[in-house]
DNA sequence: GTAGAAGCTAACATCAATGTCAGGTTCAAG
DNA sequence: CTTGAACCTGACATTGATGTTAGCTTCTAC
Protein backbone atom coordinates (compact mmCIF):
# COMPACT_ATOMS: atom_id res chain seq x y z
CA UNK A 1 0.00 0.00 0.00
CA UNK A 2 1.15 3.42 -0.68
CA UNK A 3 1.84 6.09 2.71
CA UNK A 4 -1.65 7.40 1.97
CA UNK A 5 -3.52 4.50 2.93
CA UNK A 6 -0.88 3.67 5.83
CA UNK A 7 -2.02 6.58 7.15
CA UNK A 8 -5.36 6.55 7.01
CA UNK A 9 -5.46 2.80 8.53
CA UNK A 10 -2.92 3.78 11.23
CA UNK A 11 -4.12 7.00 12.13
CA UNK A 12 -0.72 8.41 11.53
CA UNK A 13 0.39 11.21 9.49
CA UNK A 14 2.10 11.05 6.76
CA UNK A 15 4.71 13.46 7.86
CA UNK A 16 5.10 11.16 10.85
CA UNK A 17 5.75 7.85 9.32
CA UNK A 18 8.04 9.78 6.71
CA UNK A 19 9.85 10.47 9.97
CA UNK A 20 9.88 7.02 10.71
CA UNK A 21 11.50 6.24 8.21
CA UNK A 22 14.36 8.70 8.46
CA UNK A 23 14.78 7.29 11.64
CA UNK A 24 15.11 4.12 10.54
CA UNK A 25 12.42 2.68 12.32
CA UNK A 26 10.19 1.35 8.86
CA UNK A 27 11.84 0.65 5.52
CA UNK A 28 9.75 1.24 2.23
CA UNK A 29 10.02 -0.69 -0.76
CA UNK A 30 10.00 2.39 -3.98
CA UNK A 31 7.81 2.14 -7.16
CA UNK A 32 9.62 3.19 -10.08
CA UNK A 33 9.07 6.56 -9.80
CA UNK A 34 10.03 6.54 -6.35
CA UNK A 35 6.86 6.47 -4.29
CA UNK A 36 6.71 4.66 -0.79
CA UNK A 37 5.79 0.83 -1.21
CA UNK A 38 4.56 -0.51 2.16
CA UNK A 39 3.58 -4.23 3.02
CA UNK A 40 0.62 -5.34 4.90
CA UNK A 41 2.60 -5.86 7.81
CA UNK A 42 3.49 -2.27 8.49
CA UNK A 43 0.15 -1.22 9.60
CA UNK A 44 0.98 -3.39 12.88
CA UNK A 45 4.83 -2.18 13.14
CA UNK A 46 3.50 1.37 12.62
CA UNK A 47 0.84 0.71 15.85
CA UNK A 48 3.98 -0.57 17.92
CA UNK A 49 6.16 2.42 17.46
CA UNK A 50 3.16 4.77 17.59
CA UNK A 51 2.54 2.86 21.27
CA UNK A 52 6.63 3.07 21.97
CA UNK A 53 6.57 6.65 21.32
CA UNK A 54 3.48 7.05 23.76
CA UNK A 55 5.39 4.81 26.62
CA UNK A 56 8.34 7.75 26.57
CA UNK A 57 11.07 6.07 24.23
CA UNK A 58 12.93 8.06 21.69
CA UNK A 59 13.11 7.39 18.14
CA UNK A 60 16.74 5.97 18.71
CA UNK A 61 16.05 3.42 21.20
CA UNK A 62 13.04 2.23 19.41
CA UNK A 63 14.94 1.65 16.73
CA UNK A 64 17.85 -0.35 18.44
CA UNK A 65 14.64 -3.14 19.98
CA UNK A 66 12.47 -3.00 16.74
CA UNK A 67 14.85 -5.84 15.73
CA UNK A 68 14.63 -7.82 18.89
CA UNK A 69 10.74 -7.57 19.03
CA UNK A 70 8.91 -10.86 17.57
CA UNK A 71 6.85 -9.54 14.89
CA UNK A 72 3.39 -11.17 14.90
CA UNK A 73 3.86 -13.39 11.67
CA UNK A 74 6.57 -14.90 14.40
CA UNK A 75 9.93 -14.17 12.03
CA UNK A 76 13.10 -14.48 13.49
CA UNK A 77 14.45 -11.79 16.04
CA UNK A 78 17.95 -10.54 17.61
CA UNK A 79 18.48 -10.88 21.04
CA UNK A 80 19.34 -7.75 22.57
CA UNK A 81 22.73 -7.04 23.61
CA UNK A 82 23.01 -6.73 27.65
CA UNK A 83 23.81 -3.16 27.64
CA UNK A 84 20.74 -2.55 25.26
CA UNK A 85 18.90 -5.12 28.40
CA UNK A 86 20.06 -2.87 30.70
CA UNK A 87 18.43 0.11 28.77
CA UNK A 88 14.99 -1.87 28.56
CA UNK A 89 14.88 -2.90 32.23
CA UNK A 90 15.38 0.45 32.97
CA UNK A 91 12.71 1.84 30.43
CA UNK A 92 9.87 -0.82 31.85
CA UNK A 93 10.07 0.51 35.40
CA UNK A 94 9.86 3.66 34.40
CA UNK A 95 6.61 2.92 32.33
CA UNK A 96 5.37 0.86 35.33
CA UNK A 97 6.01 4.07 37.48
CA UNK A 98 4.04 5.66 34.70
CA UNK A 99 0.63 3.23 34.76
CA UNK A 100 0.54 3.78 38.44
CA UNK A 101 0.46 7.56 37.84
CA UNK A 102 -1.52 7.61 35.08
CA UNK A 103 -4.29 5.23 37.22
CA UNK A 104 -4.14 7.64 39.94
CA UNK A 105 -4.54 10.69 37.66
CA UNK A 106 -7.67 8.55 35.95
CA UNK A 107 -9.27 7.96 39.42
CA UNK A 108 -8.56 11.61 40.53
CA UNK A 109 -10.71 12.20 37.46
CA UNK A 110 -13.29 9.87 37.80
CA UNK A 111 -13.28 11.39 41.59
CA UNK A 112 -14.58 14.57 40.23
CA UNK A 113 -16.58 13.20 37.40
CA UNK A 114 -18.78 11.26 39.58
CA UNK A 115 -19.10 14.29 42.41
CA UNK A 116 -20.68 16.72 39.48
CA UNK A 117 -22.86 14.04 38.75
CA UNK A 118 -23.39 13.25 42.07
CA UNK A 119 -24.12 17.03 43.11
CA UNK A 120 -26.64 17.70 39.99
CA UNK A 121 -29.10 14.01 40.60
CA UNK B 1 8.96 25.10 54.39
CA UNK B 2 10.90 26.58 51.52
CA UNK B 3 11.06 25.78 47.87
CA UNK B 4 14.26 24.25 48.33
CA UNK B 5 12.90 21.37 50.58
CA UNK B 6 9.65 21.36 48.62
CA UNK B 7 11.83 20.35 45.80
CA UNK B 8 13.88 17.83 47.75
CA UNK B 9 10.54 16.01 48.74
CA UNK B 10 8.42 16.11 46.01
CA UNK B 11 11.90 15.33 43.17
CA UNK B 12 10.27 18.19 41.42
CA UNK B 13 12.52 20.98 40.43
CA UNK B 14 12.48 24.84 41.86
CA UNK B 15 11.91 25.88 38.31
CA UNK B 16 9.53 23.80 37.71
CA UNK B 17 7.65 24.89 41.21
CA UNK B 18 8.01 28.40 39.95
CA UNK B 19 6.43 27.42 36.80
CA UNK B 20 3.57 25.62 38.47
CA UNK B 21 2.82 29.13 40.44
CA UNK B 22 2.81 30.96 37.19
CA UNK B 23 0.09 28.93 35.69
CA UNK B 24 -2.08 28.84 39.15
CA UNK B 25 -1.72 25.60 40.03
CA UNK B 26 0.23 26.44 43.30
CA UNK B 27 -0.07 29.21 45.60
CA UNK B 28 2.98 29.67 48.10
CA UNK B 29 2.53 32.88 50.99
CA UNK B 30 5.68 35.16 50.61
CA UNK B 31 7.77 35.95 53.90
CA UNK B 32 8.77 39.77 54.46
CA UNK B 33 11.60 39.62 52.41
CA UNK B 34 9.89 38.03 49.16
CA UNK B 35 10.76 34.31 49.55
CA UNK B 36 8.27 31.32 49.06
CA UNK B 37 6.57 29.71 52.31
CA UNK B 38 4.69 26.42 51.61
CA UNK B 39 2.62 24.82 53.76
CA UNK B 40 3.19 20.78 54.30
CA UNK B 41 0.59 20.37 52.36
CA UNK B 42 2.14 21.60 49.18
CA UNK B 43 3.76 17.84 49.00
CA UNK B 44 0.93 16.19 47.97
CA UNK B 45 -0.47 18.78 45.63
CA UNK B 46 2.66 18.91 43.85
CA UNK B 47 2.63 15.23 43.50
CA UNK B 48 -0.83 15.41 42.35
CA UNK B 49 -0.05 18.21 39.82
CA UNK B 50 2.99 16.11 38.70
CA UNK B 51 0.85 13.20 37.98
CA UNK B 52 -1.75 15.13 35.70
CA UNK B 53 0.93 16.85 33.69
CA UNK B 54 2.20 12.94 33.54
CA UNK B 55 -1.05 12.05 32.39
CA UNK B 56 -0.42 14.40 29.40
CA UNK B 57 -3.10 17.13 31.15
CA UNK B 58 -1.79 20.77 30.36
CA UNK B 59 -1.70 23.41 32.71
CA UNK B 60 -4.66 25.61 32.21
CA UNK B 61 -6.63 22.38 32.18
CA UNK B 62 -5.19 21.29 35.64
CA UNK B 63 -5.79 24.55 36.82
CA UNK B 64 -9.36 24.33 36.46
CA UNK B 65 -9.24 21.02 37.71
CA UNK B 66 -7.58 21.40 41.01
CA UNK B 67 -10.26 23.47 42.55
CA UNK B 68 -13.01 20.21 42.29
CA UNK B 69 -10.20 17.83 43.60
CA UNK B 70 -10.89 16.59 47.22
CA UNK B 71 -7.82 16.87 49.19
CA UNK B 72 -6.89 14.45 51.57
CA UNK B 73 -7.89 16.73 54.19
CA UNK B 74 -11.21 16.40 52.74
CA UNK B 75 -11.45 19.98 52.35
CA UNK B 76 -14.69 21.42 50.76
CA UNK B 77 -13.81 21.51 46.90
CA UNK B 78 -16.14 23.22 44.13
CA UNK B 79 -18.07 21.32 41.51
CA UNK B 80 -17.05 20.85 38.21
CA UNK B 81 -19.08 22.44 35.61
CA UNK B 82 -21.26 20.87 32.73
CA UNK B 83 -18.55 21.94 30.51
CA UNK B 84 -15.62 20.86 32.28
CA UNK B 85 -17.35 18.01 33.31
CA UNK B 86 -17.30 17.34 29.30
CA UNK B 87 -13.71 17.57 29.09
CA UNK B 88 -12.51 15.64 32.04
CA UNK B 89 -14.05 12.60 30.63
CA UNK B 90 -12.46 12.94 27.48
CA UNK B 91 -9.31 13.28 28.86
CA UNK B 92 -9.93 10.61 31.39
CA UNK B 93 -10.82 8.29 28.04
CA UNK B 94 -7.83 9.59 26.63
CA UNK B 95 -5.87 8.08 29.60
CA UNK B 96 -7.67 4.72 29.22
CA UNK B 97 -6.21 4.19 26.08
CA UNK B 98 -3.36 5.42 26.90
CA UNK B 99 -2.69 2.88 30.07
CA UNK B 100 -3.65 0.16 27.43
CA UNK B 101 -1.25 1.44 25.13
CA UNK B 102 1.62 1.63 28.16
CA UNK B 103 0.91 -1.63 29.58
CA UNK B 104 1.41 -2.99 25.69
CA UNK B 105 4.50 -1.36 25.62
CA UNK B 106 5.44 -2.69 28.95
CA UNK B 107 4.85 -6.25 27.83
CA UNK B 108 6.73 -5.95 24.34
CA UNK B 109 9.83 -4.71 26.52
CA UNK B 110 8.99 -7.37 29.13
CA UNK B 111 9.36 -10.16 25.81
CA UNK B 112 12.57 -8.74 24.40
CA UNK B 113 14.55 -9.07 27.91
CA UNK B 114 13.46 -12.09 29.29
CA UNK B 115 14.27 -13.31 25.56
CA UNK B 116 17.73 -12.22 26.11
CA UNK B 117 17.77 -13.85 29.70
CA UNK B 118 16.57 -17.24 28.33
CA UNK B 119 19.44 -16.74 25.25
CA UNK B 120 21.90 -16.71 27.68
CA UNK B 121 20.83 -19.36 30.17
C1' DG C 1 28.46 42.31 60.51
C1' DT C 2 29.86 38.99 57.55
C1' DA C 3 30.16 34.89 54.75
C1' DG C 4 27.99 31.48 52.33
C1' DA C 5 23.91 29.01 51.30
C1' DA C 6 19.51 29.60 49.44
C1' DG C 7 16.04 32.39 47.08
C1' DC C 8 14.30 35.94 43.63
C1' DT C 9 13.19 37.60 38.70
C1' DA C 10 13.86 37.63 33.90
C1' DA C 11 15.42 35.99 29.74
C1' DC C 12 16.98 32.68 26.67
C1' DA C 13 17.73 27.68 25.33
C1' DT C 14 16.27 22.91 24.59
C1' DC C 15 14.06 18.77 23.07
C1' DA C 16 11.63 15.75 19.76
C1' DA C 17 7.84 14.67 17.47
C1' DT C 18 4.70 16.73 14.53
C1' DG C 19 2.40 20.56 11.62
C1' DT C 20 2.67 23.19 7.53
C1' DC C 21 3.97 25.15 3.25
C1' DA C 22 6.27 25.49 -1.31
C1' DG C 23 7.51 23.81 -5.59
C1' DG C 24 7.90 19.93 -8.25
C1' DT C 25 6.83 14.74 -9.77
C1' DT C 26 4.11 10.52 -10.31
C1' DC C 27 0.01 7.93 -10.82
C1' DA C 28 -4.54 6.54 -12.57
C1' DA C 29 -8.65 7.33 -15.06
C1' DG C 30 -11.07 9.50 -18.69
C1' DC D 1 -2.79 13.73 -23.52
C1' DT D 2 -4.64 15.66 -19.75
C1' DT D 3 -6.27 16.49 -15.30
C1' DG D 4 -6.59 16.03 -10.49
C1' DA D 5 -5.36 13.37 -6.65
C1' DA D 6 -1.58 11.62 -4.32
C1' DC D 7 3.29 11.70 -3.43
C1' DC D 8 8.12 13.60 -3.17
C1' DT D 9 11.92 16.51 -0.72
C1' DG D 10 13.33 20.19 2.06
C1' DA D 11 12.80 23.83 5.10
C1' DC D 12 10.82 26.26 8.75
C1' DA D 13 7.46 26.58 12.75
C1' DT D 14 5.26 24.92 16.95
C1' DT D 15 4.51 23.22 21.49
C1' DG D 16 5.08 23.40 26.57
C1' DA D 17 7.37 21.93 30.33
C1' DT D 18 11.86 22.25 31.96
C1' DG D 19 17.12 23.54 32.00
C1' DT D 20 20.36 27.17 32.50
C1' DT D 21 22.49 31.45 33.40
C1' DA D 22 23.07 36.18 35.22
C1' DG D 23 22.73 39.57 38.54
C1' DC D 24 20.81 40.65 42.73
C1' DT D 25 18.60 39.87 47.57
C1' DT D 26 17.50 37.37 51.77
C1' DC D 27 18.36 34.26 55.33
C1' DT D 28 21.10 31.89 58.92
C1' DA D 29 24.94 30.86 61.72
C1' DC D 30 28.99 32.48 63.55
Amino acid sequence: MRIGELARRTGVSERSLRYYEQQGLLVAERTPGGQREYPEQAVDRVIRIQELFAAGLHSKKIAQLLPCMRDADGGPSAVATPRLVADLVAERDRIDRMITELVNSRDVLDDVINAAAQSRG
